[in-house]
DNA sequence: AATATGCGCAACCATTTGATTGCGCAAGTT
DNA sequence: AACTTGCGCAATCAAATGGTTGCGCATATT
């Protein structure tokens, strides 16, 4: 069995971060994404198939056709991921902030 | 020459995630953050020389020690990535509001 | 029924990746 | 001066990756 990808491992690679962009826009399917990118349909295929599996991806079969549509919610782990930065951060501005007040009662 | 990664490449590999992790908590040499993982020094020191080429880490030599930091301000590369499909999100969710809203003073 | 279209599976290939090991240089310690 | 420590360079290797091509199945059209 194939390792599985986290969702940092699918949007690690250029095209497949065009392909989240463009079904931002809205649902397509295979054929139509692949018109907007110069390699073969089978590639496109393979990439829809990468961010499906780990969920940044719907597909919807409708009879011979597949419409991928974004699931935005699963950008939410990055943004959980990233969360705990910013909260680093303003904790760090915080203290950061104590010291210029303290900096600035101790000269009066 | 090679390739330079650019910072989603960088943070797609769970070793490199676990570094920037590290490092959140406070600068460290890579002898130090080594001790963290089971893997040979020389695949972290592999790991901290990618995510310096891209600038999530500074690097800070004193003597022989470097002191590896990490640098959030270039986390915002991807939280900027992230902000649009917020903004598309909000979007969606404000003309479902608006349906929603129709729909109720119509039934009234 | 025959043909066209949508689209994934499988095999293949070149490149990239992540790890290890050995080595060597610079700085620190004895 | 000799030894130790910090740590990157280079070579090597196995696995993963991203692409292509050929094929075949299901659905849609003629």
């Amino acid at each position: 069995m194939e390792t599985r990808r986290d969702v940092f491992q699918a949007i690690a690679d250029p095209t497949r971060r065009a392909i989240i962009m463009l079904l931002a826009l809205g649902a397509l399917t295979p054929n139509a994404i692949a018109q907007h990118f110069n390699s073969s349909r089978q590639a496109v295929s393979k990439h829809l198939r990468i961010l499906t599996e780990c969920e940044i991806l719907r597909q919807e079969q409708q009879g011979r056709e597949i419409h991928y549509q974004l699931n935005a919610d699963k950008m939410k782990d990055i943004e959980n991921w990233l969360e705990q930065f910013r909260q680093m951060l303003s904790k760090r501005f915080e203290q950061l902030d104590t010291v210029l007040e303290q900096l600035k009662s101790n000269k009066k």
